[in-house]
RNA sequence: CGCGGGGUAGAGCAGUUGGUAGCUCGUCGGGCUCAUAACCCGGAGGUCGUAGGUUCAAGUCCUGCCCCCGCAA
């Protein structure tokens, strides 16, 4: 099939890659332009970019979706079906409705819980127990449209949002192989959602990132999966600022939230607000780098 | 040329006004203990990121290069 593909970060890669070993044409790929942000100021291209331009696909990155441009660089690439994943920018309706067979999405949660930008983490802030991805047609309003089908995972208790993307990527293309196969063969299921049970997955910031020690164990360590690998979680403790990484359930305390109940080779304990305790065994101060809590503390002790 | 921190034993850090490097953990050997993420004794392990320069002498000063990271996006 003839497939126009948008998308940008890690997780549309695996979509894309999946498309090309199925040997379909991919006439196009959409992608974030590059942006000047990292260090230094070197441009950098999306990791979607990197992997079409190694397999010598045309790759496009207008700015606006509505000024033209990017319409018609759609009817002259004359695509068949437009497949999005992540792509970053919300698609005019004319350019949806222009493939014969549509334009459908990759999205990484079970619509229409998660409807937004940030669905894998949100599984995981919210502590839920399973999320998956789902394959839908695109509408007007932003993840709303009617479902293709869906693929449901457990989620880990130890589980950070970086594995888990990788996980519901890998979960997407494959969901995304059976979608393109049904709707080739006319088979393709079209379930509306109820939109009476959506809910909506903000983008992340980083006002999300302190540790508020007051709240319970089991959630400070939801935040610190569910933020990684940015903004990631942090907290000020002995004077000193850190990411905080990972960390493990500690035991019962009766110490004030915050108080730091042990630091060795287990790593920092710190009481939280619901009598519980939590461990944290991985972290990053600033100028350095991300390292176990035990190393951490041999070059920079903290008295108890 | 966005701001800034850093590259010293396997790991995390010290190293004063330049004079051939030290701490904690780990590791190896031995001891102690019912037991231990415990304790005691002893040992091994570093061309101090890299290439030059200044000097009687450089981890310590100067210059180039490589790499890592925090902030900011």
């Amino acid at each position: 099939m003839r497939i126009l593909f948008m998308g940008t970060p890690d997780f549309a890669v695996a979509s894309l890659i999946r498309l090309v070993e199925d040997g379909h044409d991919i006439c196009g790929v959409f992608t974030q332009p590059d942006k000047p942000k990292n260090r230094g100021h070197k441009l950098a291209f999306s990791p979607v970019k990197e992997y079409a331009l190694s397999q010598n696909l045309a790759v496009y990155q207008p700015l606006k979706m509505r000024d033209g441009e990017a319409m018609s660089i759609v009817e002259e690439l004359a695509p068949e079906l437009i497949v999005v994943a992540a792509y970053g920018k919300i698609l005019p309706e004319n350019i949806l409705n222009y493939p014969k067979y549509g334009s459908i999405n990759v999205h990484s949660s079970l619509l229409p819980k998660y409807r937004g930008a940030a669905p894998i983490n949100w599984a995981i802030l919210d502590g839920d127990a399973e999320t998956g991805v789902s394959i839908m047609y695109m509408a007007k309003e932003l993840d709303a449209g009617d479902v293709i089908l869906q693929k449901a995972t457990a989620i880990g208790e130890d589980e950070d949002a970086l594995t888990l993307t990788a996980r519901l990527a890998e979960l997407g293309a494959e969901a995304l192989a059976e979608a393109v196969e049904a709707l080739k063969n006319g088979t393709a299921n079209r379930t509306p959602q109820d939109g009476s049970k959506q809910t909506y997955a903000a983008m992340l910031s980083k006002e999300m990132s302190p540790i508020d020690w007051s709240r319970p164990a089991r959630a400070i360590d939801c935040q610190v999966r569910g933020l990684i690998p940015w903004p990631c979680a942090s907290t000020e403790l002995a004077g000193q600022r850190f990411k905080v990484y990972r960390t493990a359930p500690g035991g019962k305390t009766d110490k004030a939230p915050g108080t730091i109940l042990a630091a060795g080779k287990m790593g920092i304990e710190v009481a939280c607000g619901d009598g519980k305790s939590l461990c944290i065994t991985e972290l990053q101060a600033e100028g350095g780098k991300r390292m176990a809590a035990a190393a951490y503390l041999l070059g920079h002790p903290i008295q108890i």
